[in-house]
DNA sequence: GCGACTTATACAGTTGCCGTATCAGTTCGA
DNA sequence: TCGAACTGATACGGCAACTGTATAAGTCGC
């Protein structure tokens, strides 16, 4: 049994009528006869009741009906998923992010992303770096948000977005009474920074800019992910440098400003695996760009 | 697009090799490689990544194997269906009976019917004869179980049940000591007696065995339907002739002893629009028929 | 680098679908 | 009652599309 056949069927079940059946499905009667006759011999079903001037369904034909649109809709639908998901419209994608980019660059490119595909299922997994590389490597998301460098073959990654650094201060610091802090000025304070680990970058850029300006920071206490950091100093126990974009987290007890001098950039890209042909990844990939062009060129 | 191009893409995706898919679709591999890819240029979708060695779905080509399948199911479901329906296995059938078959004939035409055919669905009508006769007319309900006779020429009928009348007393009633009951004794009691319409023969079953007994019945109360008649029963008002089957109704309050003389035969019949060629209604004539015997035969 | 393997292409034969012509039966009006 | 118009079925020829055989082209493994 072939659609064609189907098509035939519904369309006399519709009309009724032979000629005007045949008419509407561009072609002439008799072929249709044969076809109905035929697809009836094929079931061993009498789908029509025919009088030599009417035509009508029969009880097997008024059930066949039902499933027989049933299956060209279906068929129809076949054919718009596969076009849909070619152009990256549908499926699932798990993305893997860091708890720094959920307050800034996450929510802007999932606004930008659902609504464009409305089709793609997200699935969301806050990871620190590490974890996002090794999920990254395994499947278990298809892109990563996090910070570069990616030292990985099989991984592909982009920076997106660069800001600079500003220092994080509890509320209540005398240095939060400036516009803009000199460097020096937090030669004495107890500093909040990231741990020195293979792969983080953040330890020796901070380390680096303290160390051009003078001083070495004293180091009050270490944490790994900036969100941690900015927390501990709303609890008062010392000062940070955290990427600029660490304000839109809200936390209350903490003031931030920009520094006198120029920072190092703090950088945010996305990462996929390299053999990845999902369009879904490549659709993820351009409204990243399209969204991080846009706070780039927001923020300066 | 045609289901063959589908079977062809099934059977490819499964086995991943031109070669072994075209074996096991009874034919060569180089119709199969024209018809994939005539399938992908109609739909416009890569379906296969093919190196000339290897097959892999691509990402359009695995949602679209998931509707393809669902497509190819439904098309079997279609036929499938279709010859279902013409044995009469699927469908539905509204059904009218008299609230006196409710107890005795209707379950057990349900439960061999309904065991039988478990795709149809069953609706039932509790109706008056003259309802039911106005229903089929309407095509509300498709059969009718009913009193004979049916004077209506679109409609057919056919007796399928014979049983006496047996006298219900009320429980206390010195009658029912009796094992039997001779209708003499019955001559000066309060009679509760379907009444005179049209159509219903009750009423002159009842009288013409009373006449023939020698005495006329002396009227208490009149009603309807027989379990309303052995309802007023029960309350003590009077007695009452109605068919043996009444006993089923399990009513307290109410004694039913056979009549020494030989009754008029209570009649039940099924009835059907005479144009109604549905295999439905054919099967549960038949199955009625089949269960119609085994009580009768069992009564006897 | 050669042989085996796998898919794509070329070409010819056949099947089967479609259109034209026509038949057969029914309905309706004169 | 008879014929004209209408409707579905059948006959037959043409053509498109599918299938099979033969073969090319590219890849993997030894």
């Amino acid at each position: 049994m072939e659609l064609r056949s189907l098509r035939y069927f519904v369309t006399l079940a519709e009309e009724l009528h032979f000629g005007r059946a045949a008419k509407r499905l561009s072609m002439t009667q008799p072929p249709l006869s044969q076809a109905i006759s035929g697809l009836e011999r094929e079931l061993g079903v009498r789908l029509f009741e025919r009088t030599r001037r009417r035509v009508a369904l029969t009880h097997a034909g008024a059930a066949f009906l039902e499933e027989a649109r049933a299956t060209l809709a279906r068929a129809a639908k076949a054919v718009e998923l596969a076009q849909r998901a070619e152009r990256g419209e549908v499926g699932r994608l798990a993305i893997g992010y860091l708890a720094a980019t959920a307050y800034s660059l996450l929510p802007l490119v999932l606004r930008d992303f659902s609504h464009g595909f409305p089709g793609v299922r997200l699935e969301l997994r806050e990871l620190t770096l590490p974890q996002q590389l090794e999920a990254l490597r395994r499947g278990d998301v298809e892109v990563g948000l996090l910070r570069p460098p990616v030292p990985d073959a099989e991984l592909e990654f982009e920076t997106i977005l660069e800001e600079p650094f500003v220092v994080a201060l509890p509320a209540s610091h005398p240095l939060a009474a400036l516009k803009r802090v000199p460097a020096q000025r937090l030669a004495s304070e107890p500093f909040v920074i990231f741990p020195r680990q293979p792969g983080l970058v953040y330890h020796d850029l901070v380390m680096g800019f303290c160390l051009k300006n003078g001083f070495t920071p004293r180091v009050a206490q270490e944490a790994n992910q900036t969100h941690t950091v900015v927390g501990i100093v709303s609890a008062g126990i010392g000062v940070a440098l955290v990427p600029a974009s660490a304000q839109k987290m809200g936390l209350a007890g903490v003031a931030f400003r920009p520094l006198r001098e120029a920072t190092p950039a703090s950088r945010t890209a996305v990462a996929w695996r390299r053999l990845d042909s999902s369009p879904v990844v490549k659709a993820f990939l351009d409204v990243t760009r399209r969204v991080a062009k846009q706070v780039n060129s927001a923020a300066s």
